[in-house]
DNA sequence: CATAATGGGAGCGAATAGGTACTATTTATG
DNA sequence: CATAAATAGTACCTATTCGCTCCCATTATG
C-alpha cells in the first residue's frame, strides 16, 4: 500500500525527538525508549542504522548515546528514509537496469524512472525540522504530469 | 522501500496496453498476458481488481474481455493504485484515528497526514496517458516544505 | 576494574506478497 | 439449443519480508 515500514517511522519519531531537545545533546536509547514508548531492542537497532546512514553520531561507553550530526533543517526525509530502508525505489525498475524481467519490451522504465524522481523530490523537500515543528510548512505541488491546472479530484 | 506492489505495476503495465490500442477496443486476459508476458492467472486477478475500481469494463461472454472505461488522460495514477492495493496512507497514521498505538503522545500525526497528501498530489497530476505515452510530460515538484528553493542535493 | 552504553550480528514468529487453481456465470455463434 | 469462450468470485499455497528479541563484543567513564 505504498507504505513505509515501521522502522522508519519509529526513526522519524525518534530524531524528531533530538530535534526538539536539542538542548539536551546525548541521549541514550534507554531513555528514548522511555519517551517514546517503542520497544527499547528497536531503538537500539534504529539508531544504529541512522547513526551509519551518518544522521546521528554515536559516543559509547557509558554516559554514551546519540545526538544529531547536523541541524534538522539539513536532514531531509529521504535520507533517513534511505538510512533505514536501503536505496528509493518505487518499483523494480527504478532500481536500475537488468533487474526487471519484462525489460526488454518494457516501454514504461522511462516513465517510472521520472516517477520515481517526482515522489522522491516531494520527500526531499521537507526535513526533520519541518516534521518536528508541525504548523510551519504546506504541502504544495505543482507541474506535475498533465493534470497540473486541473482540479484535483479525489 | 516505498515500493508499490508488483501487482500494482502489472496493473499499469497491462493499462498501458489499452492506453496505446486504443483502436482495438477490447481486449481479453489471454492476448495480454501474450504481449506483457505477465503470467495469465495474474492478468485475470488485476483486470478484475480494475474492473472492480471502474478503470475497466467489463465484457462477459465469448469475444468479451475488457476496455477502458474513459480516456487516458482521466485516469490518475491514485486511482490505479487504490483500485489494486486499497487506500492510500503511507503510515498507520494515515489511516485515520484510533490506529497508532503511540497516537496520544505522538506530535507527528498531522505532518505524516501533510506528508501523505504531498505524495498523494503528485501521483495524482500523473496520469495514465501520460505514463502510456513517454516524451511527454515531466515532473516537477516545487513549494514543499523549506527546501524548495534549494539545490537538491545528491 | 566495575559499570554503562553502543556495535554487530543471529534468529524467530507472524503477516503479507506473489502466484495458482477451481467452479460458477454470462454471452456470441453455428 | 448446444457449445465454446470469456469473465466473476473465491479459496488456497508458498516464499519472502516485517517486526521484534536476544546475545556478546567493544568502548568509554569514573
Amino acid at each position: 500500500m505504498i507504505r513505509i515500514t515501521k522502522a522508519t517511522d519509529y526513526g522519524i519519531l525518534l530524531l524528531s525527538q533530538f530535534a526538539r531537545r536539542a538542548e539536551q545533546g546525548v541521549m541514550n536509547a534507554k531513555d528514548l525508549a522511555g519517551t517514546t514508548h517503542v520497544p527499547l531492542p528497536m531503538v537500539g537497532k534504529i539508531l544504529k542504522m541512522l547513526a551509519h546512514g551518518g544522521l546521528l553520531e554515536s559516543h559509547r561507553g557509558a554516559r554514551g548515546g546519540y545526538s544529531l550530526s547536523r541541524s534538522p533543517y539539513d536532514i531531509p526525509l529521504t535520507q533517513i528514509i534511505t538510512a533505514i530502508e536501503g536505496p528509493f525505489a518505487l518499483t523494480e525498475c527504478g532500481e536500475g537496469p537488468g533487474v526487471c524481467s519484462l525489460e526488454v519490451n518494457c516501454p514504461l522504465q522511462s516513465s517510472w524512472l521520472r516517477l520515481n524522481e517526482a515522489v522522491w523530490k516531494a520527500l526531499n523537500d521537507v526535513t526533520l525540522g519541518d516534521i518536528a515543528s508541525p504548523g510551519h510548512w504546506t504541502a504544495t505541488i505543482t507541474g506535475v504530469g498533465s493534470r497540473q491546472a486541473e482540479k484535483v479530484g479525489r
